[in-house]
RNA sequence: GGAGGGAUGGCCGAGCGGCUGAAGGCGACGGUCUUGAAAACCGUUAGGGCCCUCACGGGUUCUCGGGGGUUCGAAUCCCCCUCCCUCCGCCA
């Protein structure tokens, strides 16, 4: 959410930058509501400091004075009741307006209509070459019977799988080796709420807009987040933080729930794009500071990085255009690794800075040096989420006869094992 | 799931229809005192919106968990919701 007051001001600047977003949004009407509900809402004070006048010179009347005086306010409260619900009425469209209004890209940020405007900002590692004919994921999963995709739409519907065996345990792996990495690297773990009000969701920005993407249960009014981010980012949701308390840096291993309406036929094969996963993010709230927030955003984007160097994944990292940023990313980063199954780079970690986007919508607050209070700013990251990233591992570092070798910084976490072999 | 009790400012805690945006205490900050500090004393100490102002600041309104209602007037009365506590039941 934006400053109305800075949307007042610079009303072409947001058009452009939604349009750069490729986001509609009627700033116009915003700004139309906005200025009935001002006009509204003065007439009504005016009425409300006479009531209020009025209401104390009673206190100190009596007897046939005051019957009279009280009978007199009759019509002013009539008229306050019935303008303050125009007043609430007019509040309440500019308010769901404004949740719509886009934080516009920063200058850096590339103009594109979507991903295939991003701009390649590093590569590192390089693609394996390979002296035989190698399998995708998929394949690999089938035949080492570790990956079983049949059987998770057998009862869960399309998009769903079991990990069996070394799979399972290779997923654990890389989640617990990101989950201490990021500890290491001095963000607090948690175990965090996966069912929450929708007032998380509107306030990290995917409501209202992602409604179709998450799985509600209607019953308690709760929704399956879509990454840990939800319950991190809004973990201090309506606080003023002291600014010695700042940053704030947190990571959650969590399941991660997404419907993916829309994605029919995209992506089918495999576990590239699946209903449920596993993922281990960062979040850090930070200083009202745009110089720190770009600081942390490297930081935490260093943070993953240093995950796939330590895997030895060729990985390149994106600039992500305007067209491909969210509504509320004032700047994005991906991670795209190289998977040899697509012949290709493919989405594994998403680095977003939000500045106060998401902080205004939850009402996350700290107190300055000077005792100013101000809203935060927020910036999150993937440090790593399974299984898709088992694809890389395992297409990467698949061997002629059909095993995969595992990578040596997850052997700690499968007592040492080297390699999955075809499962017995 | 059933029966009760509760939610007040940074914290503790009083108030239970008008004199209360809120006593008192603690904490924090500023000052007096002191070589310095402590103690003591004095003072300051919530947030949001709208209007005026270049600004300093001023006016006004809203906020005592959230929403609605009663009333000329609500922290105080009524209803709904959320959360916390106690007891009973069920259960990983």
């Amino acid at each position: 959410m934006l400053d109305i007051r800075f949307i007042r001001e610079n009303p072409d600047l947001i058009k452009k930058a939604a349009t750069a977003k490729r986001i509609e949004v009627d700033v116009d009407q915003l700004l139309s509501v906005d200025n009935h509900w001002r006009s509204a809402t003065t007439e009504v004070e005016r009425l409300k400091a006479d009531q209020n006048a009025a209401s104390k010179s009673i206190a100190k009347l009596a007897g046939d004075e005051k019957k009279a005086a009280i009978a007199r306010m009759g019509e002013i409260k009539n008229r306050v009741k019935e303008l303050g619900e125009n007043v609430a009425e007019l509040e309440k469209q500019r308010d769901a307006l404004l949740l719509l209004v886009p934080q516009p890209a920063d200058p850096e940020v590339p103009e594109g209509p979507d991903d295939t405007g991003n701009v390649e900002v590093k590569r590192w590692g390089e693609p394996r070459k390979f002296d035989f004919q190698p399998l995708d994921h998929q394949a690999l999963g089938e035949s080492l019977g570790i990956i079983d995709v049949e059987r998770g739409a057998k009862l869960a519907g399309s998009r769903s799988y079991f990990l069996v065996g070394d799979g399972a345990r290779l997923e654990w792996a890389v989640l617990m080796f990101a989950f201490n990495l990021i500890r290491e690297r001095g963000f607090t773990p948690m175990i965090v709420p996966l069912l929450v009000r929708d007032e998380a969701m509107v306030g990290t920005g995917y409501f209202p807009g992602g409604e179709e993407q998450a799985y509600r249960v209607e019953k308690d009014a709760v929704n399956l987040v879509g990454t840990a981010e939800v319950s991190l980012t809004a973990y201090h949701m309506g606080e003023t933080l002291a600014e010695a308390d700042l940053p704030r840096l947190t990571a959650a291993l969590s399941p991660c729930f997404r419907r993916e309406a829309g994605t029919y036929g995209k992506d089918t094969r495999g576990i590239y794009r699946i209903h449920q996963f596993n993922k281990v993010e960062q979040v850090v709230v930070c200083r009202n500071d745009v110089e720190e927030s770009k600081r942390w955003h490297l930081k935490i984007l260093e943070n993953s990085e240093a995950v796939m160097q330590a895997m030895n994944l060729p990985y390149r990292v994106v600039n992500v255009c305007t067209g491909d940023l969210g509504r509320g990313q004032a700047a994005k980063f991906d991670i795209e690794t190289w998977m040899p199954g697509r012949n290709g780079y493919g989405e594994t970690h998403s680095a977003s800075r939000f500045y106060e986007f998401q902080a205004r919508r939850l009402n996350l607050r700290y107190r300055d040096a000077q005792g100013n209070v101000k809203f935060c700013h927020t910036l999150n990251n993937t440090v790593i989420a399974s299984p898709r990233v088992l694809i890389p591992i395992l297409e990467n570092y698949q061997n002629a006869d059909g095993t995969v070798t595992i990578p040596t910084a997850l052997r700690p976490y499968m007592g040492g094992q080297e390699r999955i072999e075809k499962r017995k």
